[in-house]
DNA sequence: TCATAAAATTAGATAAGCCTAATTTTATAA
DNA sequence: TTATAAAATTAGGCTTATCTAATTTTATGA
């Protein structure tokens, strides 16, 4: 039996090399089967059987030192998923009108979708966009990944006024939570003052009143600062 | 075990429900698992697991006298699997510049994305087109199908002119061959002559100089006699 | 350092969708 | 009307991606 290189991933196999790069961004920590059962809801037993098929691909090496890192191909790979996934939310935030929360689910099948010519048409389509809704860089076509934010609302001192560049967290609870709060990608943002019990932030959004939001809130907002 | 009526269909069920709407349609005939299986390609032992399925899940009804129909429901989302085809085919062909002989095999899966309001967005975004590229009427959101075209070149009579209004055929390679001979949606056609011994039809594109083609071939090719 | 808890792995099942081969049913034509 | 061909069905398997339960390995903390 010989290995294929080339051979095409499945839908699976695909989810499977993204949430091992985002994984691999995120933390410092290594990537573990039990890190990638947790972000895709899916057995340790499931993952461990994967594992095996991306590492006989080549996609992934695994040793328990290093834990799970992708290969060149597989870091590829993962790179041009992410970049379709983010043209596609740019799609259908700006094209068709959806929400903010809406868009993340919708992208995760769309992602899929297997044409060589698909993801550069549509980035000329939308007008070869920077950043996806959520604020997140958009791959390009080359594999090369802007520098995304990684300065969060919880890491800022007393004090500072920042506008909101991105947002980690995509959930549409989330997502939901921030329509209300009347938060959007470039809303200014003072951090008032920082809780230390519990690290909850009090803050003033766009100059408005003071609102109390909790350290984890705080942390799933990236800023510009 | 209780009959899940509104269950969502999986992408395998969504192609059969298609082919065998498609099956309905195009010939007199009643549809069998023989048309079924030499419409996908799957082998009569496929069809047959799969008919059951759909027959549980109230989609079709089956006896041997009157072949496989959809019931009111399958009809209703096959038409609705056709809505989103054809339109994700004018997108790609409008807005993303793809030919005309590209744009089937995307739109085979760009079809089953799931999500309700996605076709309704989409048709208003591509400013609710009433034919995709190949001529085919786009079902309308409440299920309703305008009338497709019926007659075909090869069942003009000799010296007719028409115009090419859709195709049947909208494989690559039938595509290609328009393409090269420069008939497109709207290209003017003259009929001079049909070959009585095989049904070749001499024509005139566009004015110019005569060419002749098969029977097969005028059989394809919807006009707006 | 050693007992226990957590993580990783293996073993064995399941469901969907497909296959081939065998069998049964239905058509067709001599 | 009956032999044969075609179509339909059944039986049994395979692959992918999943699961639970059992086992083994690795960490952790007393």
């Amino acid at each position: 039996m010989q290995v294929q290189l080339n051979a095409m991933q499945t839908q699976t196999e695909e989810n499977y090399l993204k949430a091992i790069y985002r994984l691999g961004q995120e933390n410092t920590q290594k990537v573990t089967p039990k890190g990638i059962s947790d972000a895709l809801g899916n057995s340790a037993a499931s993952v461990v059987d994967m594992l095996r098929k991306l590492t006989e691909k080549q996609l992934i090496d695994y040793d328990k030192g290093k834990g799970v890192r992708l290969t060149a191909q597989g870091e590829k790979n993962a790179v041009l998923i992410i970049r379709r996934h983010r043209l596609w939310e740019v799609f259908l935030l700006q094209k068709l009108g959806y929400e903010w929360d809406q868009i993340h689910v919708i992208a995760e099948e769309l992602e899929h979708i297997k044409d060589d010519s698909l993801p550069d048409r549509l980035d000329k389509f939308l007008g070869f966009p920077e950043y996806d809704p959520h604020g997140d860089p958009i791959p390009k076509a080359n594999g090369k990944v802007p520098k995304s934010y990684s300065v969060t609302l919880a890491n800022l001192k007393e004090g500072k006024v920042c506008r909101v560049a991105a947002v980690r967290d995509t959930s549409s609870t989330f997502l939901q939570y921030l329509l209300k709060l009347e938060i959007g990608i470039g809303t200014p943002i003072q951090l008032i003052e920082k809780i230390s019990f519990d690290g909850s932030l009090v803050i003033s959004i766009g100059g408005k009143d003071k609102t109390t939001v909790s350290q984890k809130f705080g942390e799933n907002i990236l800023v510009d600062a």
